[in-house]
Order: structure tokens, then C-alpha cells, then sequence
DNA sequence: TCTTGAACCTCTAGCTGCTAGAGGGATTAT
DNA sequence: ATAATCCCTCTAGCAGCTAGAGGTTCAAGA
């Protein structure tokens, strides 16, 4: 039995996100003390733990609330979990690809030489979207 | 002089979206008609365009907002314009660096072979972090 | 000229995923 | 017993829009 600050250092969450968490619904409420503190059990680290890292892995509260279920219930096939995986794979690499072009754009742009603005690389690429290499 | 659902269609920038960068500052607001709606010169795409292009790198309204001062300014030196640029760069390059490490990991995660979730790795990876190849 | 339907207006509230603060009560160590 | 530190709820705020309500204006056809 510990507190949320304890449950806090242990995860790495801090107080007001596991409250928030609660709220959303991924978490179950926890008991309670006579002050009405939450006094968190031996299971409260993991699930949160679970938590943590699938939002480091940019999985959505929606994602989660749905891989959560699905570890709740062993026995049923995993593959609506592998489907959530994959499409976050996806999109992963959707955002890496798209960032790319973004680097060579900057990059090409912060090669300005020109003293003043006028003839600044960065104001005019912004202005002109057709200098682009490729589209966004 | 168009209107505003005309200046939508040219650049691509939602309605609400343009009514929005008016409020923030990052347009003038326009002329009125009779009826008190906008009309918007030839000026009007240009700047939205700047803009458009601007948030599609990833910079944010502030940051726009201090290029587009300077681009009232074409004598002062570009240096203000490059740094904010370079900044963007590094931020871009931070981005993709951490994709990649959840692109790695997201990638052996879906490698899953199991037929129930009792020995899914997704739903496993997703609980233990000490799986992971990398921090994030 | 009148009428209709599309486009426009302002204002408010909602989205995600938290985070910060106010104003108060509980717990713990000394 | 008291002080320091924790915790409670509730509300509001962040970015960058987006959606809706409820009402007005515009432009084109009859």
C-alpha cells in the first residue's frame, strides 16, 4: 500500500497525469484511506508502467484503453493487439518519412549566406512554397 | 478583393483556420464589405500562404510571427531568420532520431507469432520496458 | 424585383494529453 | 503538539485548431 506520490516516483508518472489517468478511465480507482488518500497496491506500478511506455510509444489513450482490455482477457487471439501495432508502425513511419523531407528542406534553407533579409533564403523559401523540393 | 471562403480555396488554409490566424495576430484584418464581411486583396494569399507553408515545417505561430516581422524589414540582416530556422532544424532531427528508436522497437514488437495474447510480444513488450533496445 | 440557397458573421465550446494553481484537509516526523 | 510535507477536488490553461448554434449577407436565377 502506497501513496500516489510513492506510485508516482516508482513510475516516472507524475501526480496530476496518474489522476488524470483514473479519470480516463485506465486505471481502476484505488482504495482509499481514512483520509481519503489513494493507497495503491502491488499492481499499481505495472499497470501504469504498461501505460507510460505505450504513450512513449505514441500510442493513443483510445490504443490503450483497447491493449488493456485485451491483456486483461489471455486466451483471445492477439491479433486485434498486433492490428494496434502495426498501424502505429505505420504511422510511425509516415511521420519519419514526411520529418525527412522537412530536414532536407531546412537544411536547404539554413544555407543562407545573404547579409539581409531581402535576399534571406528562409524568408523566401517560406514565402514561396514552388521552391520546395517536395510537397507536404 | 475576394472573399474569405475565395482565399480559403487558394491556399488551402481552412476558413475557421484563417479567422483564427486574425485573431493570433498573424494576419491584419481585412476590409469589410457593406455587410461587415471580408475582403481580402491579392496580398491576402501571399502572407497565408508564408504562413501555411511556414506551420507545414513545424514552426510555431510565435515563430511565425517573428519571421514575418522580419520580412517587413528587408534590411535587417537575415541572422534572426536563420537562427530561428537552424533551431527548427535541430528539433526536426530530435524528432526523427526518437521515431526511429520506437520504429525499431514497434518493428520487433509486431514480429508477433504467438496465437492469444497470454504470450503476445506486443501486449509483453508493452509491459516490461526493460524489452526495450533503447530509452525513450 | 423578389426569392432562394449558399456563403458569411460572431460566439462559445470541444478536441488531446496533460499541467498548474487555488484553497483546503491528511499524514508524518520530531 | 506542531510544523512540514503530502494529498484532496475543482477549475482553468496550453497549442492549434475544429465544430456548432443562431443569425445576417450576398449573388444568381425567375
Amino acid at each position: 500500500m502506497f501513496s500516489i506520490g510513492e506510485l508516482s516516483k516508482r513510475t516516472g508518472v507524475k501526480i496530476p497525469t496518474i489522476r488524470y489517468y483514473e479519470q480516463m478511465g485506465l486505471i481502476d480507482a484505488p482504495e482509499r484511506s481514512e483520509g481519503n488518500q489513494r493507497r495503491y497496491s502491488k499492481e499499481g506500478p505495472q499497470r501504469l508502467s504498461f501505460i507510460r511506455h505505450s504513450r512513449e510509444l505514441g500510442f493513443t489513450i483510445e490504443d490503450i484503453k483497447g491493449l488493456l482490455e485485451l491483456s486483461q482477457h489471455p486466451d483471445k487471439p492477439c491479433q486485434d493487439a498486433d492490428k494496434i501495432a502495426v498501424q502505429r508502425l505505420s504511422d510511425v513511419r509516415a511521420r519519419i518519412a514526411k520529418l525527412r523531407r522537412l530536414e532536407r528542406e531546412l537544411k536547404r534553407i539554413t544555407a543562407c549566406q545573404a547579409d539581409n533579409v531581402a535576399s534571406c533564403a528562409v524568408i523566401e523559401s517560406l514565402a514561396d512554397h514552388g521552391l520546395c523540393d517536395a510537397e507536404h
